[in-house]
DNA sequence: TGTACATCAGTGAACGCGCGTTCACTGATGTAC
DNA sequence: TGTACATCAGTGAACGCGCGTTCACTGATGTAC
């Protein structure tokens, strides 16, 4: 059916590009097709090109919109919680639940894109996207912090932010066994405790 | 120059073996192909299929020579370290250093993989020489944690694999930013402070 | 509002390329005598 | 120890395949009158 509307080209578009933020992080920036995603979003590959530059460029925005729709989620979360604590909780303990482990395609792009990112050179505009993401988002984490001055919250959120990224990876690295759900609740219980800052 | 000698040939195997267990962590499991390898051996790529079953078969041998690397150089610390405190410190402090980050080639193997176990189905044998080689790690360091009783230091190993390994992988993907050496200190300090277990 | 025509979103065949893998070939190595 | 021959490690061309990308084509959409 070629020469739809013009609103139904933008809405194709929209459904590509969310298509390709849930197969990118589920499959990896090198672990899917043009032709992957377009079949995903119930279309043939040859329209990509009227809609992206490259599939360098749809990644580029896939990996942003991952970026928003997370900050976004920690922002209804850090908006409706009662206190600081009970926000930190309220993201840390989904972020490291079997829930998440199993649910690449909507979750973190942090930690989905971590691994590609190590091998993209510093100049592609998809590491700029990640560095900046991630920037971001320790922003929001850093006020939750209860270390009592701004850098030593900042330290405290690199620290818990890293190991909430190293954790959720591990679990998925050995999905199946049962070291995967060790590792989860091991840094779900650390973060999580109460008495876990010194 | 066909037909070297047998040990030559045994040599040729240990020096495509070396040279894939570097490539792979550098430029990860999906970067580097079977003419590159060869390449960098010295050697063509036709050659290949007389010494490996598979690309994947020199992934796994390779991936496993790295763990085996990773082994041996812990027990060496280790063994040569007056106390748990001092063998972890000497262990974690060149990890989350700025010269591991910049040469994947010879580190971790744990962080190297990690992004792209993500991807790997459960039943490969790549994810499950990774799934050990993750176990090993960690029953060598579980003994040098001081939380007291065994399942406190399973606790705190896990806790602290996963903050080396996130920290280090954020770092990588962050690199050329500032904020990859804020990521690296953060997780040192916090790691290594005397005073850092509750 | 209706008509005639230009536009252009999507299709699917085709391109060049790099990949993993195969194979006929070469000539030094290994071995039988 | 020397010779004649079989073996086989490495070479490089070739294969089929999937990839990113291009393009002629189609026919509904958008627009000018």
């Amino acid at each position: 059916m070629p020469r739809v509307s013009r609103k139904q080209a933008e809405l194709n578009r929209e459904i590509i590009v969310e298509a390709a933020t849930r197969l990118f992080r589920e499959r990896g920036l090198h672990g899917i097709s043009v032709v992957d995603v377009m079949g995903a979003a119930g279309l043939t590959h040859g329209g990509f090109y009227g809609h992206f530059e490259s599939r360098e460029a749809l990644a580029k925005e896939a990996c942003a919109r991952a970026f928003t729709q997370s900050m976004e989620r920690w922002k209804e979360k850090i908006d409706t919680s009662d206190d600081n604590v009970s926000a930190r909780t309220r993201i840390i303990a989904p972020y490291l639940s079997a829930a998440n482990r199993d649910n690449p395609g909507e979750s973190c792009p942090v930690a989905a894109f971590a691994g590609d990112m190590c091998h993209e050179t510093a100049e592609s505009g998809l590491h700029q996207a990640y560095t900046q993401g991630l920037e971001a988002l320790l922003q929001m984490l850093t006020p939750l912090m209860d270390a009592g001055q701004p850098e030593a919250n900042r330290q405290q959120a690199l620290v818990d932010y890293s190991l909430m990224v190293g954790a959720l990876t591990l679990a998925r690295a050995t999905r199946g066994d049962r070291l995967s759900d060790e590792i989860l609740d091991a840094a779900r219980n650390f973060l999580t405790s109460a008495g876990k800052s010194v």
